[in-house]
DNA sequence: TTGTACGCGTTATCAA
DNA sequence: TTGATAACGCGTACAA
């Protein structure tokens, strides 16, 4: 039923041996011989089984991903960048969500310590810092700082913040908002934050910041959150919202209270999905195709035992549209 | 460095065996001696390997999910929910993305079947029945109808194409168009087209039928889409996209051309995928949800050797929201 | 250039 | 109740 190398060394009249060189391609082998084992796959219909492979060789060829949900466009979207350069290498990507539930993903990380995968890239960041020491696994972190010694990939969420903030004030908004979705998605999000506080309180504006709870991303949530800060602040006339997402909630809410975007309201978005509704919609975006590919790359090295740089920054840019 | 069941055996001073029956807890064995192995499988960090373990049972408990794109998000959260259910029942994910390429498709198959996933979840459909049979692995298909012997789950694509035109014609459209992305994605999805043809030749009114090539889903392509139609049959008072996606674009292009929406131009969408922009659109949900729950679960089932239905066709559902 | 024999970590089949 | 020992399928020293 099941076809081994076995089966073709006997075929072929060799040991298994010289068939495990062929189908590594290793050492020297005749020509012909090579045809000959090759031929003897193809005719038993032969697979190398990467389970036995795997265990040989110590090294799995599957890469873990942990991210929050998958569900949220912005993982999505990077997701799909990161199976693309990981199928490109080689790698097989192993898909967790840990749905910000620090159990899962504790479980989840033993069991890709358990699967032998290869390396862990960690977009999720519910466990503390010793935790995170402790997996002794190749490691990359999506927009956390966990240690000297864990690289992360992560765009300049500082500037990001600055650039939103001072358009908003370029434009002349004299009351405006940050708003904020789970800050645990994305610790060093903060940055935005940070920088939204300092334009403001430099230019003497009057400002707002307004976020939701830590528990997931729960689009009702981002409604209610909008909601609230209109009914809080009715002369409110710019917003930063820290995630795409919440940045159509309120262009939503707006045109549901019959405020006009972008005459009596400014909205600024951020991460740059691609996706139905924020085409014109002005937003900070995020490089997210080259994060992934920086993520995937940065792990491959270290699993190949080369040096990475512990930081990566990647430049943000300003995408105006028709919100502001 | 590296614990195995040979370390605890010595440890403890029972031989491999028992510490393997005392991790899969078979066979009769004294609660002192178990107590004795979970103390030193703890001080020593145990984990157990599952490589070795898939090697010896043949199986891994791994599903492979084939899509054709994970930012898509009709599949981003179908994949959420089956990622939910497979982790339950102590299965993980390996996520491929096919991008509609018939060779990777082909690739993943054949990497998956090496990689002895115990199952593949097909949602894209690049190749020809023949190959799909000859996988040889339990098998799930969404959305396609593959043979006899390949079970499959969709919705009723012909009702919801039924209920999505009978509402443009309940609203006193006059001339409406059915606007169709690529239909490799969901090849049953033909049916939604042949729902519409028919109520629409059944009240006798003006259609148009349009849809875009076959090569996988650029946002810039539905633009395009979208534009045309309106630029050839400016007098359109109704649309009914194949996605929420698409009609999402069909409402912006609206907007853009000052055509205001309801009133003069209705539109439907198709999917009920959650996600912002989407919570006013007129739509024929899918249960997301239960597709990818049901896909794990029947897939699972057919692993443990019982039967499944062939055939699951789940009931859509009409939300009547602004854009009707 | 090719083959023998052992190891990878675990489970399963006997036997004791 | 417990223990030897042979698989599982492949890779690789070492030998020839």
């Amino acid at each position: 039923m099941i076809v081994t190398i076995r089966d073709i060394a006997e075929k072929v009249g060799v040991s298994v041996t010289t068939v495990s060189r062929v189908l590594n391609n290793r050492g020297y082998l005749s020509d012909g011989l090579k045809k000959r084992v090759h031929e003897a796959m193809e005719e038993m219909n032969y697979q190398p089984n990467e389970v036995a492979r795997s265990l040989s060789r110590k090294k799995s060829n599957i890469l873990g991903l942990i991210i929050p949900d998958i569900s949220h466009p912005f993982f999505a979207q990077m997701t799909k960048h990161m199976e693309y350069y990981a199928y490109k290498h080689g790698y097989k990507l192993m898909l967790c969500n840990s749905l910000l539930d620090k159990k899962k993903e504790k479980e989840y990380i033993d069991l890709l310590r358990a699967s032998q995968v290869d390396g862990i890239i960690m977009g999720s960041h519910t466990m503390s810092v010793k935790e995170y020491l402790s997996i002794k696994l190749p490691l990359v972190t999506l927009d956390r700082q966990i240690s000297e010694s864990i690289p992360y990939i992560s765009s300049d969420n500082y500037r990001g913040g600055s650039l939103a903030t001072q358009l908003l004030l370029r434009k002349n908004c004299n009351k405006i908002a940050y708003l904020s979705g789970n800050l645990q998605l994305n610790m060093l999000a903060k940055q935005r934050h940070d920088a939204f506080v300092r334009q403001a309180k430099g230019k003497g504006v009057e400002y707002i910041v307004k976020q939701t709870d830590m528990n997931g991303f729960q689009y009702k949530k981002y409604e209610n959150l909008v909601r609230e800060l209109f009914q809080e602040h009715p002369d409110i006339d710019g917003v930063f919202a820290s995630s795409d997402m919440l940045a159509l909630q309120v262009v939503r809410e707006c045109r549901r209270l019959g405020k006009s975007v972008p005459d009596q309201v400014k909205v600024v978005g951020y991460d740059g999905i691609q996706i139905g509704g924020t085409e014109d919609l002005t937003t900070i975006a995020q490089p997210i195709k080259e994060m992934g590919r920086l993520a995937v790359q940065h792990l491959l090295q270290q699993i190949a035992g080369e040096e990475t740089p512990l930081e990566t920054i990647l430049p943000v840019k300003l995408l105006e549209k028709g919100t502001t």
